[in-house]
DNA sequence: GCGACAG
DNA sequence: ATCTTGTCGC
């Protein structure tokens, strides 16, 4: 699929956090998304053990069977150590290169990590959303920070704040199960992005997530 | 048993 | 992220 050009990639930290701090204006955290999505796609990445490798997978589902329709993987040097809020340093150019390769364009996009509930509030799933133009929306498996857990049913929530802005939703996808930490990416609002994650959830993650992580973890063996 | 899930 | 170990439930 054709990718939105973002100005030159960042070499360290330093140069990521600006990149950050320039492209988080134009990310909007609002509207309904897609209102009956075709397709949902989701991405992850995993490590190659022993080189400095990385594999990015990108699965298309059919948003209605939940059955892939695509999977794409790519590979690219990993270049820097990991760092918290610069996940997107690290695993950024192999996800770029198979959203490249991606003959579909989803209507939807779930990210690994973090949307706006970021330090510059601007992880991943913003910058996903900004490269390909379709609604993003991040879902975590670890929580930012503190924070309060909602009640045991599936679909409760607590919102995650950030001095006065709320950023994002501690969010159960499955009874009594720890919850995921969702969060906005690009052109759709939280409402909206947590009952998709939950339409998506036939366990704790979304099945975009676990297709893409199986997938990228298999990539990477054969690396 | 095999897959899912907790820590 | 990854690895290891142990329990739970269909």
């Amino acid at each position: 699929m054709h990718l939105q050009t973002l100005g030159p990639s960042p070499a360290s930290p330093d140069e990521a956090a600006a990149q950050q701090e320039r492209l988080r204006p134009l990310v909007d955290p609002t509207g309904p998304g897609p209102t009956d999505p075709r397709t949902v796609a989701g991405i992850d990445v995993a490590d190659c053990e022993g080189t400095d490798e990385v594999v990015a997978a990108v699965v298309v589902l059919d948003a209605r069977t939940l059955r892939p329709v695509e999977t794409r993987t790519a590979c690219a040097r990993a270049g820097h150590p990991y760092e918290p809020g610069f996940l997107a340093l690290r695993e950024l150019p192999a996800v770029t290169a198979a959203l490249e390769a991606l003959e579909h364009v989803p209507d939807l996009i779930v990210c690994d990590g973090a949307g706006v509930a970021h330090p510059r509030r601007f992880g991943m799933a913003c910058h996903v959303g900004l490269l390909t133009d379709v609604p993003t929306i991040g879902v975590a498996k670890s929580p930012p920070g503190p924070y309060e857990m909602p009640k045991p049913a599936r679909g409760s929530w607590t919102p995650q704040v950030d001095g006065d802005d709320v950023v994002g939703r501690a969010l159960r996808t499955q009874h009594g199960v720890r919850p995921v930490f969702v969060s906005v990416g690009h052109r759709i609002g939280l409402d909206a992005a947590c009952d998709h994650v939950l339409r998506l959830a036939r366990h704790r993650l979304p099945e975009t997530t676990r297709r893409a992580d199986r997938l990228a973890r298999d990539a990477a063996l054969r690396v």
